[in-house]
DNA sequence: ATTTAGTCTGCAATCGTTCTCAGAGAACGT
DNA sequence: ACGTTCTCTGAGAACGATTGCAGACTAAAT
């Protein structure tokens, strides 16, 4: 860990060209005004240096900081992963650094969090808030000069955001079931303070009534997203008096725990129960027999939000844009008959 | 986005409180020689403004930014994903933001990407190196004031480093696959300038020759750790003349690649062949039958090096540390006795 | 009463940029 | 020859924090 380069700064490039260190701020900076000899002076000897400019004082200076943070629940889950990569793909060419944190969805947490974003004076913010009606989120939001919501729906904040179109996929998935036989279809999703959970249960209750079949309360939860609450949710579902013969989970999250469920059961997909999962994920692709799933693009997902925020970043008056991206449903081999009519 | 709360700094709080700017600055970092009445004037005047440092302003003061970085080759691969996480939960406590960069495995934008940490005056950073033997990459790490490197031998860096013991791991399941009666087993893993692929090539030759098993270059493939190396791998290993009764994949991407591979040829586990995954994945974890893995905890991986990070921070002329970390092998069902012995 | 030591506080320099402003030349028109 | 405009350059003031140094005040010791 030796520790010989110096950095070095303007005032060193200033004096190996021969000339003022606003004259090198200007030259390198691609401002008018510097004689073409003199910026190729500059130019060589800021290379001959290898100079580069000190982030944290040009910051102070400009009041940017060329990094953005993206605040979700958990990183390590797999669709966030997913999300972040996508982003900083976008971001990381355009010189942006990507910061990230874990709001474990916590919302006091989350804003906290969004605290030392601020303080760090990030150039915008990308959020999958943990709950939209958090009091004070539209403002600690509205905060940032540029801010991206990774679906979830807070009017208030003006915010632009990108958003999944999970009713499309969703009601797919019921038609098809419903199609196949099925009268009892069970929901796991999270909670309706998410948008994408709040879409789920307006859905599924929404296209029961219509295709005729069971739409009761007991058949939709609605808890937390993780492993655990998946497991217990269907674990209960299942044990209701008149169970479902067919289950669909919000997310990835829950789909492990479904699946974790009905393998401790000894249940068979799908002659015992039809499953569907919402997100692909490497289970959903690779499993065999082939899983059930509705689809979307999380990279577009993660790409769209990037560029809204450098979109919003260079014109930060712009009118706030929405981008809704499509969720598809795809009939693969955990879904079959319910048992009953495959009996008969 | 109404921008109407002006940053309020020290020289508010010092006329809020009636003293100095110096003043607050030492009572606020609780620095000796302030008068308890005067902290306490201080501390109810920042309180009241709500007041917050600006973290540009100190980093050009102190040169230090509460900032570390993360390098890896793919966030969004979950191996690493789930040591970032861990690695936040460490790190943020402390007042640590972390910032990640994807290198794709590419050296040299790996080397533009540390050059871009560099710039920005990160504390430290957490490196899954792309090649160990990139020319410069030693200077590079040393560079940074801290640095860990992740399962990663660069020697002349004199870095901290946390590793995994593969061979452990590894030899168990070659042991288990012997025993069961295969003679010819293939492993499929990454390129030797990274640790981790190279220590399992090492141990795969060791251990075959002690074992007295197929010992040949044609079953040890050595490529890039994608899905698709995977598949690829997978699908010349199956084409030889004598092909193996039992492969071993040295990551979850190259596992995925090999499942892909024998689901289209509709190879049946175990009784056509037996596999065994490298790294545990919602995938070999819930898949049914259930799969056989060399398990090591990422969580704990990625929070020692948050902690050597750390630690090196306080302490940069400490000598250089090295954690080892256990790595286990777990058979479940994807392996049997081979084919051959099955139909006799 | 007067030194002396010990506490406390404020002034001002500093970190490395960016950016305003003013001044120096050159070019041009009258 | 003399303004006027235009192009270029440098001096110096920010940005908001930390910190060395000196001075002021208090308390103790002579």
């Amino acid at each position: 860990m030796a520790r010989p380069r110096k950095t070095v700064t303007l005032k060193e490039v200033a004096r190996e060209a021969g000339v003022s260190i606003s004259t090198v701020s200007r030259a390198l900076n691609d401002q008018p005004f510097v004689r073409d000899e003199v910026r190729d002076r500059v130019l060589t000897a800021s290379k001959a240096l290898s100079y580069r400019p000190d982030v944290a004082a040009r910051s102070m200076r400009t009041g940017t900081t060329g990094a953005v943070g993206l605040v979700v629940s958990d990183i390590s889950n797999p669709l966030f992963a997913a999300i972040a990569k996508a982003a900083d793909e976008t971001l990381s060419p355009r010189g942006y650094a990507l910061m990230i944190a874990n709001s474990s969805n916590d919302a006091s947490h989350e804003a906290e969090l969004m605290r030392a974003f601020q303080q760090r004076r990030l150039d915008g913010l990308i959020i999958a808030a943990a709950d939209e009606g958090a009091a004070g989120l539209a403002e600690r939001i509205a905060d940032f000069q540029a801010a991206v919501l990774l679906d979830r729906d807070v009017p208030e904040a003006q915010a632009d955001s990108v958003l999944s179109d999970h009713r499309t996929g969703l009601t797919d998935a019921l038609q098809h079931l419903v199609d196949l036989g099925h009268e009892r279809i069970a929901l796991i999703t999270g909670t309706a303070s998410q948008r994408g959970s709040r879409v789920r249960i307006q859905t599924y209750f929404d296209a029961c009534r219509r295709l005729k079949v069971a739409c009761e309360p007991a058949l939709c939860r609605s808890e937390q997203m993780t492993v655990d609450d998946g497991y217990q949710s269907v674990s209960e579902v299942l044990d209701l008096p008149e169970p479902p013969t067919a289950i669909i989970a919000g997310n990835n999250q829950l789909f492990a725990g479904l699946f974790a469920a009905i393998r401790d059961r000894g249940l068979r997909i799908p002659e015992d129960l039809s499953i569907v999962a919402c997100e692909e994920t490497e289970l959903t692709a690779l499993h065999r027999p082939p899983l059930d799933v509705v689809r979307r693009d999380l990279a577009e997902l993660g790409r769209a939000a990037a560029e809204l925020l450098l979109e919003r970043i260079d014109e930060p008056t712009r009118a706030p844009r929405q981008i809704l991206l499509p969720t598809v449903f795809e009939a693969r081999a955990s879904s079959d008959r319910p048992p009953a009519e495959l009996a008969a």
